[in-house]
DNA sequence: TCTATGGTATTGCAAACGTAATCCAAAGAG
DNA sequence: CTCTTTGGATTACGTTTGCAATACCATAGA
């Protein structure tokens, strides 16, 4: 059943991190606890703690891979140029974003628990975001990419809360009108930005 | 010590909900327990069941509570029109509402947290938006407030996102360009559904 | 065969939600 | 004016769950 590789313990750790950023979007981080975590990765209790030294080492660990691995996919999966960018805007301001909690966006599922976390946390977090966001901005304006930083991370923000809102409404047909506003919202920014 | 005023009940229950809405948006809704939070309001763990049948129900009761509470002092405390408009965006968008989260804006401190909730609080969430929406798609559209309702919505949206990735933040001169830059977003997009 | 390693199983302890027994001050009836 | 009722709170408890730690065990590889 136990197999010791050469890097199993890294796979193990991996394994960890991976199933505690899904827990932790579906269910918040408050409402995660490291059993029930540690169970999903087909592990017990006491295990963990061979691989971080407490819940809060592992939440700073797996904010800040969630949010390497969305920079990755976005800066994978979008086209170059404006085109990426309404790209990656409708594929996050659509229902099927909406809908699968678990494979979202860091941002949208935990952005109020992460501002009331350590200062640690929130320092991975800003790290994190930030690459994110570099991104997102180099794709806005590739020839000076700084000063389009504060404007990506606006966007990153608005379209965040605007997913929550989202989420957070019982009356679908509103949410879906809200996105479809989102997008729009989005776009014309992009335009105004482009402008000037 | 004890006095049984007439109205003695339904004014603990007050306390209870007032305090609760402040905690809930300080610590979290899964990060406030029942019975620190009776502390808080001067009772003690037991005399809470006496008023909710479960920290459910005072959830969804203390959401719809701040929702309220927040539509009344907009109404109340803006200019009518688009000055109104805009005090009502920077006021939101400043350094002062970031920091000060217990006082704060609920869907800012709560709103991933309330797209995890049962049914029956998202419901009552909606509700309370929707009443709180009003009062600024008012603002926007004064003859044609329902056709205003999704863009005021999806301006609340990007206004909470924003506030919460301020606050998420530890690099506080980007917390605040975020911010700024957030006000002219707001500012853009509301001239723009000025002019159609 | 022996040892380091990466697990499991078990345990301690605190906190959470919720229930029940009890207490106490005020109000009302006789 | 006294005695009973009653409403609202306290205290204490049970159960569950969470974080953390430790004792022990199985395997890989020297």
């Amino acid at each position: 059943m136990v197999r010791y590789g050469k890097e199993h313990k890294s796979e193990t750790r991996r394994r960890i991190i991976e199933t505690a950023g899904r827990r932790f979007k579906q269910d918040g981080i408050d409402g995660s606890g490291v059993s029930t975590l540690m169970k999903d990765a087909g592990l017990t209790n006491g295990a963990f703690y061979a691989h971080f030294a407490s819940k809060d080492d592992l939440v700073t660990t797996a904010i800040a891979d969630q949010l390497k691995v969305q920079a990755e996919s976005v800066v994978a999966l979008a086209e170059p140029g404006r085109a990426g960018l309404e790209q990656i805007v409708r594929g996050y301001l659509s229902p099927q974003h909406r809908e699968r909690l678990g494979d979202g966006c860091p941002n949208a599922a935990l952005l109020d628990e992460i501002g009331r976390c350590t200062e640690t946390t929130r320092q991975a977090y800003t790290d994190g975001v930030l690459i994110l966001v570099e991104g997102i901005a180099a794709r806005m304006a590739p020839e000076a990419p700084s000063s389009a930083r504060v404007k990506a991370l606006s966007l990153l923000g608005m379209m965040a809360g605007t997913l929550q809102l989202s989420r957070a409404l019982t009356d679908s047909r509103l949410a879906d009108e809200l996105l479809d506003q989102g997008v729009d919202n989005a776009l014309a920014l992009l335009d105004a930005w482009q402008r000037d």
